[in-house]
DNA sequence: GAGTGGTCTAGACCACTGT
DNA sequence: CAGTGGTCTAGACCACTCC
């Protein structure tokens, strides 16, 4: 016999697939469920988690258990990398002609900065290895929190690494009230002289800590995306950093390789 | 105050991460634990499954929960495509000088095919929509698992999609037993006279079904890639779709986007 | 304050594993 | 068989949200 929480689980399934739930809608209270499915509200609550883990229902304490509206799933390209380049020098172009038009135009399609906070760290082992300098330089540690455009719950987190040495030949960089930045970090490298050869991305999935699953409204159990991004310079020097936290649930990212003809 | 479950679970925390408990090492059983901990046995499951959900520890029933020992991360680098693709003419020319050695070298570094198993299936919308072709026609499935070579667990779910009309110009290609094929799938394309242009990859993580977790041996609650690979030739046709799973806590994916220079 | 989900207890019994 | 984790019960009380 199946246990009995999966066949609760299972039947809850079929109505909210069958539409018999529909999205948005509340479910009975967890007393009232147990009630119903003849059980007690422990077990009830071990068919829910198996649900909540489905991302079939979102948990919301003292209010009630929900059935999920799917939320819209953001595409992350890696063509995003090359175009974010050619921009980098476009928004430069334009800004020797008009002036400063360019805060309208966030860092990246669908991202928008709406908080950053700089301060500067030494490097740790692993940063120093990464980078290729010795343990405890001083690095720019710049942390990002994005929204999509529709106020909906933030998106992703975003801890940036520059080198302080490299940075500080403009003092710009060093000021997070300059964010958003137009055109992006490639332009800001730009600004130093530095152009991007190609861009390294590490991508990783695991359970979310308590502190990310609060800042990006995510659910126990749900997962995240760990993105480590590391861009390389034309001298093949590894010039920034970044470490990503996407919400596995909302994103799917997409890369493309090319391949030389034969 | 902290919830109590969540003071044990960081207590034992601790003791893994300072070595008190080692790896492999076995955790005294639920009730002992329970004791030690002055609480109540369920309340010491909800820490167990809090250090579980975050790959600490292993649970096996009837036996005992056991430190996890930290598994080898899997590096899955999209170099490899460019790299399958100069070995597919590889194999072919030593193919033509001397005949087959090839069935040593399996198809990609890290991977070894244990299982083929082929059948043909009409496409469903979804997959008639990324090959551009009418719904129900005949694509050949293929399903392997790959394990990785020191014989532990199996590492990857592969179901793969070529449409059956191209690829019956080379009956070899319709037979499982055929399987592990030396050079791999862009060798099997060669002979069709394929070549590919470039390869599209969709990422995206959820937790694993029941029959996943079961077939990669996950654990409930540890998450999985699942990735769609999209390879498409040089007359722009989307020529196979493959659907991997991958466990997402042995799994580092890396990807590499080259820039055009200025 | 009323109603909700979250935590916690103290057990009982079942299912699985190794000897 | 003994020992383990898995399932399930029937409650109590706390923490959160809304009115």
């Amino acid at each position: 016999m199946a246990k009995k929480y999966e066949r609760i689980a299972e039947a809850l399934r079929q109505d909210i697939r069958a539409g018999q739930l529909r999205p948005g809608e509340k479910l009975p209270a967890e007393t009232k469920l147990a009630e119903q499915y003849r059980t007690s509200v422990p077990t009830m609550r071990d068919a829910l988690r198996e649900l909540h883990a489905e991302g079939l229902i979102d948990k919301r304490h003292g209010i009630g258990n929900f059935v999920r509206k799917p939320r819209p799933r953001v595409e992350r390209n890696n063509e995003r990398h090359q175009w974010e380049k050619d921009r980098a020098r476009l928004v430069q172009a334009e800004r020797e002609k008009t002036g400063s038009t360019e805060h309208d135009t966030g860092l990246t399609v669908s991202d928008l900065a709406f908080k950053a906070d700089f301060r500067e760290v030494p490097a740790n082992e692993d940063l120093a290895a990464v980078f290729s300098v010795p343990e405890g330089t001083l690095l720019l540690e710049r942390n990002y929190r994005t929204f999509p455009r529709e106020g909906d719950a933030p998106f992703s987190l975003v801890t940036s690494y520059l080198v302080r040495e490299v940075v500080s030949a403009n003092p710009d960089l060093l000021d997070a009230a300059n964010e958003p930045w137009a055109g992006g970090t490639q332009n800001q490298l730009l600004t130093l002289g530095i152009e991007l050869d190609h861009i390294e991305e590490r991508i990783m999935a695991r359970p979310p800590t308590a502190e990310e699953a609060e800042e990006l409204g995510l659910q126990k159990g749900v997962s995240v995306f760990q993105l480590r991004k590391i861009s390389t310079d034309t001298t093949d020097r590894v010039v920034e950093v970044s470490d990503v936290i996407l919400p596995g649930d909302r994103t799917e990212m997409v890369f493309t390789t090319p391949l030389a003809r034969w």
